[in-house]
DNA sequence: ACCTATTTATAAAA
DNA sequence: TTTTTATAAATAGGT
């Protein structure tokens, strides 16, 4: 910018490279407010210095929210991964496994805060990891899995009401069609049959 | 900046605003990418135009990534009613955020595990530990819900085809007792009103 | 942190 | 949007 160009590569001098850090930052985050007001435009800038250091702009309410904002955008982009196929098992069992793993968990995490860290050997630590992997496993899988048996369930009993409703329909329409006759009357002229296709997975 | 010193505040006239919405959007992606390489920092940056359009960068990873340590880092310090007072979500929001939430977790394993554990401070643990147990209050509360609301819905469904079933077939029998007369004749002699009461939550 | 010579960014116009 | 051009801003190197 002054007084020499600039490379566009890591400045290997770490004074320097500290230096233009600070400055460059600061006019980051002043060319990011001001993009932000004279246009009228929501930002967030999130910066992490080579040490970890986190500085931070959201021009419109909380980072939080436009990190909310930008999910809601990006969602459906995302590359899917796995939430399927998982063998059935009954809630009974899936609730003991989960309560296990749980107090698995707690006790690694007692081990870990309350004995210290150094003191929990690597094959413990092994362990854990693996339960820590397994509950999640099964987090993933139980509620869901009870929770889409029954409501499958419904699904079921609502088409064999469905078809019941519509049996019923057509017998009166039939009855009415062969005996030519109008037996009673209703203002409402059977509008009862519900269609289907509102709920998705 | 040029031929004319600048306003800090909203450009009025639309023209002029999006023009130079364009320019400075282009001025600060090209800033934070030459901030990110110059002093080997990673940067985040989301911004949001008027008419709600996205421009992102992600100058290591994806956003996602840079979502979950920004999140890390910030987490404990934010102020509990941000989380809480949130638009209500729908079932694609929640399982979002529930992935999130897994990620994140799946990150601490990986950081202590992949990591070694000595080298992670203790502030950082008593934040895995907070996001432990958030993590298990969400999971036991978000799916729940989800499936809840879904089930309700499915529940009201099928007492409104319930309904419409027992008036038809209470027509039928109206309609036969008045006119004496049976047009039609099946074996099946109605049976097709269901009983409710098999699920419980 | 403060200077300033220069480079960059960009406002206005096309 | 992009280009052009005059000018304001940002900043590299030095103090």
């Amino acid at each position: 910018m002054a007084r020499g160009r600039v490379q566009l590569k890591r400045i290997e001098n770490p004074v320097h490279r500290q230096v233009t850090f600070c400055k460059r930052r600061a006019g980051l985050l002043k060319k990011a407010k001001e993009l932000s007001v004279l246009c009228d435009a929501d930002i967030g800038l999130v910066i992490f210095s080579a040490h970890g250091k986190l500085y931070e702009l959201a021009t419109k309410g909380t980072m939080q929210g436009l990190i909310e904002r930008y999910m809601k955008f990006t969602r459906g982009t995302q590359p899917e991964g796995a939430t399927e196929a998982l063998p059935p098992l009954d809630a009974k069992e899936e609730t003991d496994v989960l309560k296990q793993e749980i107090e698995t968990l707690q006790k690694g995490i007692g081990y870990m805060f309350g004995g210290g860290i150094g003191t929990m050997p690597m094959d413990e630590l092994q362990v854990l990891e693996k339960n820590l992997e397994n509950w999640i496993y099964h987090i993933r899988s139980m509620k869901m899995n009870i929770m889409l048996q029954e409501i499958q369930a419904l699904r079921d009993k609502e088409g064999t009401l469905e078809a019941a409703n519509k049996y019923l329909h057509n017998k009166i329409m039939e009855s009415t069609a062969i005996a030519d006759f109008a037996p009673f009357t209703t203002d409402t002229m059977y509008p009862l049959i519900i269609q289907d296709g509102i709920f998705q997975l």
